[in-house]
RNA sequence: GUGCCCGUAGCUCAGUCGGAUAGAGCACAAGCCUUCUAAGCUUGGGGUCGCAGGUUCGAAUCCUGCCGGGCACGCCA
C-alpha cells in the first residue's frame, strides 16, 4: 500500500526530471521496484530506479538519483529521502505512516488482499484430470492442491474462476479397465486363468468386481457378448472410481466446479468440427494415410498426428477439441496443471491455441514435479502396475488435511518434493503449519481475554498512531501491508509456495513480539492504558486478518484455539 | 543424443525485475516460564550459492560450456 504511494511519487519525480531535461525523453520509466532494505540504516524502503536507467540515460546512477530526489514531490508519509551507495534512493517514513493502512485493512477485512485488476475476465483452471482407472496417489495430490490454490489466487485478483476436471472416460485405458474388472469377475466366478499383465493389478479392481457380483449387476450382463460385457464393466468401474476420486478430493478440501467428460466431445461431434476449422486455416496435411497438425509452424519440435492411418483419432484430437471449447465458452485465460512427465505436451497444445487464432500466452501450463513419498527415509513405491502405491486418501487419513496441503504448498512446484510421512506425522510439534495456526490462535486468545476482562476491542475507536511506538510493531504493520502486493505477484507468477513462506515470516515476527511480553511489559497487549491497548489490538486484528485470509487462500483452517498435543508435557518437567 | 526441471549451511528448502553484509526450519551448543497458550522465545557456531568462463558499477539471480540428479522425447493415453 505504501509501496504504491511511493512509486507514484517516484514516477512523478521521473516525469519532472524529463521535463527539466535531466533524463532524456527517450528513456521509458520502468516499473518502480521498491524493496525493504535488509538493514534498517538503509531506510524503510528503497528503490534502485537510478541504477536501472543509468545506462539508457547516459548519466551516473548517483547523479540521476540526486536529480530524482530534488524533483520529488513531498508526501506526508516521508520524513527523509536520501541517496546512498551506488545510487539507491532510500526513504525514511514517519513513525506513524502505517496507521491509515491498518485502518484500511480492518475495513477490508475478509476482502483484504483481494483486488479487482482482472475484473470481468474469465479464467479456467484445469487440474487433476486423472484417468478414472485407479485411485489418486500422492502425485495427483500435489496437482490437486496446487490447482485448487491457483484457482483461489486467481479469483483473489478478480478473475471469475472455474475449476475443472477433464475426465478421459473413453478410449484404450477404459477398455483395459473393463477387461481388468471382467477378468477379476471371472476369477470370482471360479474361472481359472492367469491375470493379464497389461491389466490393472491393484486390489481395488477386485473390490469393484466383488461389488459387481454382489449387487447382481454382473448376472444381468451375462447375456451380453464378451466385448459388451467388458465395455459395461469399464463404464461401471470408471464411474465408481471417479466417485472415489471425488471423495478423496473432497477430503483434501478440493471441489471442482465441473467435471467435463471427454465422451461429451464425441457426443457433440466437436472433434470433426475443430478438425475442419484447422484444415480450413491450412494447418493440416495428409501423409502416410494419417492426418497431421503442422505444430512446427508454431514452434513445436515435430508435427503431430491427429488421425492415425487406421482411421482412429489420437488422444490429441480430443484434446484439441476440448481446448478449442474452452475459448468458445468465453475463457480468456486458461491454466492447465499437469505432471512434469507431460511437459512434452505443452508446445503442441500452445500451437493449437495459436492455430485457432488465440494468443498462445493465454494458455498457461503449470507443471508439477515428482513427489517422492518417504517413510522414515525409505522411499515408498508408487508403481500403479503393482498396485503398491500410496494413495492420497491414505495420506490424508494419516496426516490430515491442513498438514497435507501445507506440505504440498511449501515447496516451489518446479522442484521435486520429498514428502516425508514420518516428518509430517511424528514431528507435528515442529510442523510449520501448526506454527502459523498457533500464531492465529494466540491472537484470538488475546481477544477472548480482552473480552472477558470487560475491556474488549472497540473497532470503531480511531487508531491513535502515537500508541504504537515499538520498532517491532512497525515491522508487523509493514509486513501486513505487503500482503496485497504479494498476492498480486503470486497470482501473476502462479507461485503459491511464496504465500507459505510469507505466512511463516508473519507468524515468526509475531511470536517473537509476543514472547518479549514475558519479560518486558511494554510488549504486552493487555493491561495497558486503554488507548494503547486499543491500538495494539487493532494491530493484532490486522495480523489475524492476514493470517486468516492467507490460510484461507491455501485452503487451510485458521483455528481460534489449538488443542494441546500429547507429548508436550515433557516441556514442563 | 535433444528438450525441460533441479543443484544454496550437516539435512529439508526460501531467496521477487540483477542490488547494499546470502536467509529460515530441523539438527547442534548455551540461556529464558509468578503474567496475553513454553505447540513459544533469545543468543551462538555452521557457506567455494555444483564447477569454469563471460556480460557490468554490481551475479545465487542473466549468457555459454561442463559435472551431477530427475523427467520427457510414439500414428500410446
Amino acid at each position: 500500500m505504501i509501496e504504491q504511494r511511493l512509486s507514484q511519487v517516484v514516477t512523478q519525480a521521473f516525469a519532472a526530471c524529463q521535463e527539466a531535461g535531466e533524463i532524456p525523453r527517450t528513456v521509458v520509466c520502468p516499473p518502480i521496484h521498491l524493496e525493504r532494505p535488509r538493514q534498517s540504516a538503509h531506510g524503510d524502503l528503497a528503490t534502485n530506479i537510478a541504477l536501472v536507467i543509468a545506462k539508457a540515460a547516459k548519466r551516473s546512477p548517483r547523479a540521476i538519483a540526486e536529480a530524482l530526489v530534488a524533483r520529488m514531490p513531498s508526501d506526508p508519509h516521508l520524513q527523509g529521502v536520501s541517496v546512498a551507495g551506488p545510487g539507491f534512493i532510500n526513504f525514511d517514513l514517519i513513525p506513524t505512516w502505517f496507521v491509515e493502512q491498518l485502518t484500511e485493512i480492518i475495513a477490508a477485512d475478509q476482502r483484504y488482499g483481494c483486488t479487482n485488476i482482472h475484473q470481468g475476465e474469465r479464467c479456467q483452471v484445469e487440474f487433476v484430470s486423472a484417468n478414472p482407472t485407479g485411485p489418486l496417489h500422492v502425485g495427483h495430490g500435489r496437482n490437486a492442491i496446487l490447482g485448487d490454490v491457483l484457482g483461489n489466487l486467481l479469483a483473489a485478483v478478480g478473475y471469475q474462476v472455474t475449476k475443472e476436471y477433464y475426465v478421459n472416460d473413453t478410449g484404450v485405458q477404459i477398455e483395459t479397465l473393463g477387461r481388468s474388472v471382467l477378468c477379476r469377475l471371472r476369477e470370482l466366478q471360479g474361472e481359472k486363468a492367469a491375470f493379464p499383465a497389461e491389466c490393472y493389478q491393484g486390489s481395488y479392481i477386485i473390490d469393484i468386481a466383488q461389488q459387481l457380483q454382489g449387487d447382481g449387476t454382473a448376472v444381468a450382463w451375462q447375456t451380453l457378448d464378451e466385448r459388451a460385457q467388458s465395455l459395461a464393466c469399464g463404464r461401471y468401474a470408471a464411474d465408481r472410481i471417479l466417485r472415489g476420486i471425488t471423495d478423496d478430493l473432497a477430503a483434501c478440501g478440493v471441489v471442482h466446479d465441473r467435471y467435463f467428460l471427454e465422451s461429451a466431445l464425441h457426443v457433440e461431434g466437436a472433434i470433426p468440427v475443430v478438425i475442419e476449422q484447422l484444415r480450413h486455416a491450412g494447418h493440416l496435411y495428409e501423409q502416410d494415410d494419417a492426418l497431421w497438425f503442422r505444430s512446427t509452424a508454431f514452434g513445436d519440435d515435430k508435427d503431430r498426428v491427429i488421425r492415425k492411418s487406421d482411421g482412429s483419432l489420437t488422444y490429441f484430437a480430443a484434446d484439441i477439441a476440448y481446448h478449442a471449447r474452452k475459448y468458445v465458452e468465453g475463457f480468456s485465460r486458461v491454466v492447465d496443471v499437469l505432471g512434469a512427465d507431460h511437459a512434452g505436451y505443452v508446445p503442441r497444445m500452445k500451437a493449437v491455441v495459436a492455430a485457432l487464432g488465440h494468443d498462445a500466452g493465454s494458455l498457461d501450463y503449470v507443471l508439477t514435479q515428482l513427489v517422492n513419498l518417504t517413510r522414515g527415509g525409505e522411499v515408498v513405491s508408487m508403481s500403479t502396475r503393482r498396485g503398491e502405491y500410496e494413495t492420497l486418501a491414505r495420506l490424508i487419513a494419516e496426516v490430515g488435511r491442513d498438514v497435507t496441503r501445507y506440505f504440498y504448498l511449501m515447496r516451489s512446484h518446479t522442484a521435486q518434493l520429498d514428502f516425508d510421512l514420518a516428518l509430517a506425522t511424528a514431528q507435528t510439534l515442529e510442523n510449520p503449519v501448526y506454527y502459523v495456526q498457533y500464531a492465529h490462535a494466540r491472537i484470538c486468545s488475546i481477544f477472548a481475554k480482552a473480552e472477558a476482562t470487560g475491556a474488549g476491542w472497540r473497532q470503531r475507536d480511531p487508531l491513535e498512531a502515537s500508541q504504537l511506538d515499538l520498532e517491532e510493531e512497525r515491522a508487523l504493520a509493514r509486513l501486513v501491508g505487503e500482503y496485497p502486493g504479494l498476492i498480486r505477484a503470486i497470482a501473476e507468477e502462479l507461485a503459491p509456495h511464496r504465500l507459505t513462506v510469507y505466512l511463516l515470516e508473519v507468524a515468526r515476527t509475531f511470536q517473537s513480539y509476543y514472547t518479549r511480553g514475558k519479560q518486558d511489559p511494554r510488549y504486552r497487549v493487555l493491561g495497558q492504558a486503554l488507548p494503547k491497548m486499543q491500538a495494539k489490538l487493532s494491530l493484532l486484528h490486522c495480523l489475524r486478518i492476514v493470517i486468516r485470509n492467507g490460510l484461507g487462500l491455501l485452503g487451510i483452517s485458521a483455528p481460534e484455539r489449538m488443542n494441546r498435543i500429547e507429548g508436550d508435557a515433557a516441556h514442563h518437567d
